[in-house]
DNA sequence: AAGGATGTTGCCTG
DNA sequence: TCAGGCAACATCCT
């Protein structure tokens, strides 16, 4: 489920159901938040922010983070416990193994869309800003900061790197400004990307390094290894990836 | 077929 | 006191 594309894909699918000025009719599932406060709300939108779903009401927002095995059901259950369900008068959505959360309040006080990597105020500079003020954090952690590139998780930050031909291990402060400029601009279009070729069932297909064995520009072999202060897996190719 | 993974939080330990 | 380690969540892929 996880990266922000793929939350984009859902939000979209959730924005085709028109449940917009819809109430809640009523709620279930082992969530802690305190959900009944959401019965008898008007749905307002679907939105997203980065691995964020975000079902807004009037006075506040449910906000569903699906971690790394969140699935949901619309219309449909399954045998595993239900985390929290919305029932609507036509319309059941059910989130199972997630993090729900409620947002009191105007939801644009808690995001910064700017962060967002697949949101239209996506800001470049805003992002670069955010970058120099960390010179000592590697490269391969930064990606993940969810403050900086909000929606980045590990395909795309180990995709982005192997586009723009930067090491992992690099220091921000060590990039010329030349990279740390294609570093922001990619991690947005690499997402745009992984989009489409998630809804177009071809993503895998077009990993160029995750998961991959050789290099297909030179031929030599990819490295895995856990890097960084986010010990996540790392692939790259020490021969085309410069460590400046 | 066992083990790791697209993620984050929160508890435990030193 | 606080940073790091690590389990937890449940499913799918290799």
């Amino acid at each position: 489920m996880p990266e922000g594309p793929s939350i984009v894909i859902i939000k979209e699918k959730m924005q085709q159901l028109k449940l917009e000025g819809k109430k809640v009719l009523a709620v279930a599932g082992n969530t802690t938040i305190d959900k009944e406060k959401l019965v008898g709300q008007k749905l307002v939108a679907f939105k997203s922010w980065g691995k964020h779903l975000l079902i807004s009401f009037k006075d506040r927002t449910l906000r569903i983070h699906f971690l790394m095995f969140g699935t949901y059901l619309i219309n449909e259950t399954k045998k595993t416990p239900l985390r929290l369900s919305l029932h609507f008068k036509d319309t059941d959505l059910n989130f199972y193994t997630c993090a729900p959360a409620l947002i009191e309040g105007d939801p644009d006080e808690h995001y910064d869309w700017a962060a967002d990597i697949l949101s239209p105020e996506w800001d470049e500079k805003a992002a670069l800003k955010k970058l120099k003020a960390l010179p000592d954090t590697l490269v391969c952690d930064v990606l993940l900061d969810q403050e900086i590139f909000s929606g980045v998780g590990n395909i795309i930050k180990n995709e982005v790197l192997y586009r723009i031909k930067v090491h992992p291990a690099c220091t921000i402060g060590s990039l010329p400004p030349a990279k740390l400029k294609a570093l922001v601009k990619e991690a947005s279009a690499y997402s745009y990307d992984f989009l489409k070729w998630k809804k177009a069932g071809t993503l895998k297909k077009n990993w160029l390094v995750y998961n991959k064995k050789m290099c297909g520009r030179c031929d030599l072999p990819i490295h895995k290894k856990t890097m960084g202060k986010t010990k996540r897996g790392t692939f790259f190719c020490s021969n085309c990836q410069k460590q400046y």
